[in-house]
DNA sequence: CTAAATCCTATCCATTCGTATAGGATCCGC
DNA sequence: GCGGATCCTATACGAATGGATAGGATTTAG
């Protein structure tokens, strides 16, 4: 079974490459940005999968994703990512990559999540995915209630507070008060400080 | 040589541990949060080197360090972590930490590290912390100008133009020329989406 | 040296943001 | 059913932000 890591931490690269041969025997090849995953299926095909780290140097998140899907070498093509929330993991399933990883996977889920999705299937940890299908379930956004999660998600793309309404279909004031209180249960200040906490929580 | 790994992504802990064990005979102990980590320190003692990863639960940047340092378990700490910037690495090492090792590094690079720092000295990989000293030598931050540059600092630790003024020790309206010009170079709408697409750039 | 480019400073004004305050709706446990 | 909690709505106002415009200082190219 022949596999493509990309990722530009050396570290897990290295690492992971000797844990996949020497325990499950499996042959792989690497690449430390996406040039150069894409230059490794076009002259050595064929992959029976890929693994594309969502955070380096020109993945452009899903946008490398897509340009990965279409070659003839790459048979499937999967996400792995340390830092991606799960709103970023739904995305990656809906654009029908094989599977989403995150890095939080132990090494031998990982194994078992490759051989699965080598066979045709589509792979994500479930309690990622559920984590926040009812509830948020993260230790920051727990505190905040359905609106006001909301509103945030709204904050950190930058939006203005009559933009949020629109999307949500309320009335700008309620917006306000949303944004208001998020503040004072996150700690923030303002709607900068605000995106930044959640960003760095990896809410998102 | 004992040493205590402690990171919240299960897939670089697996791997690491086989790595270090099988390639360099080194003992190694591991942790999933801060916590865990400060309860193996205390149970167990002690660590020729405690590796902390920058952003795991509980950790909190340099305070998770702070806490650590002061531990008579563990003899030298050292900070590892997937996306700090040089700002961040150079508050590391200015804290007292034993090293900063980013996840870009090789295994093998890694392995020298190690022992380097349990032998009481410091280590940070040179071309991290150059990569900034002069120029910016980012694509994005290399269009901008110093104050420029300075200013986008401010607005991704949700500042207000104000603050950023007395900062710098310039005039507020100065400040928010800075902030507009800054807008249109990077392609933001307002200053909550310039912090993020600086925070996404891995600037500061 | 002159001219162009870049950067710092400044003023004016419309818009947005942040906060306080308050009434009404809904859902829950008791 | 009746508090109590939570959420949505709304008004009002001072503070901060975003944009237009312009003059002065410094640097760089020719």
């Amino acid at each position: 079974m022949r596999i493509l890591i990309a990722d530009d931490h050396d570290l897990l690269r290295d690492t992971l490459v000797l844990y996949l041969e020497t325990e499950s025997g499996m042959e792989t090849e690497t690449a430390a940005t996406f040039p150069e995953a894409l230059e490794a299926v076009r002259k050595n095909p064929p992959f029976d999968l890929v693994l594309l780290d969502f955070s380096m140097p020109g993945m452009n998140g899903l946008q490398g994703l897509e340009i990965m899907s279409v070659e003839e070498g790459a048979q499937r093509v999967a996400i792995i990512s340390g830092t991606a929330s799960r709103d970023v993991a739904e995305q990656v399933l809906a654009s029908g990559a094989a599977g989403f990883l995150p890095k939080t996977l132990s090494a031998k889920s990982l194994v078992n999540a490759v051989r699965f999705m080598s066979m045709g299937e589509q792979y994500a940890p479930l309690d990622f995915l559920r984590g926040g299908e009812d509830r948020p379930a993260h230790p920051l956004a727990e505190k905040l209630s359905q609106r006001e999660y909301e509103v945030l998600e709204g904050l950190t793309q930058g939006k203005s507070n009559k933009e949020i309404a629109r999307d949500l279909d309320i009335r700008e004031p309620t917006v306000k008060l949303h944004v208001k209180t998020l503040y004072r249960k996150i700690g923030a200040a303002n709607r900068t400080q605000a995106a930044m906490i959640a960003k760095d929580e990896g809410l998102f």
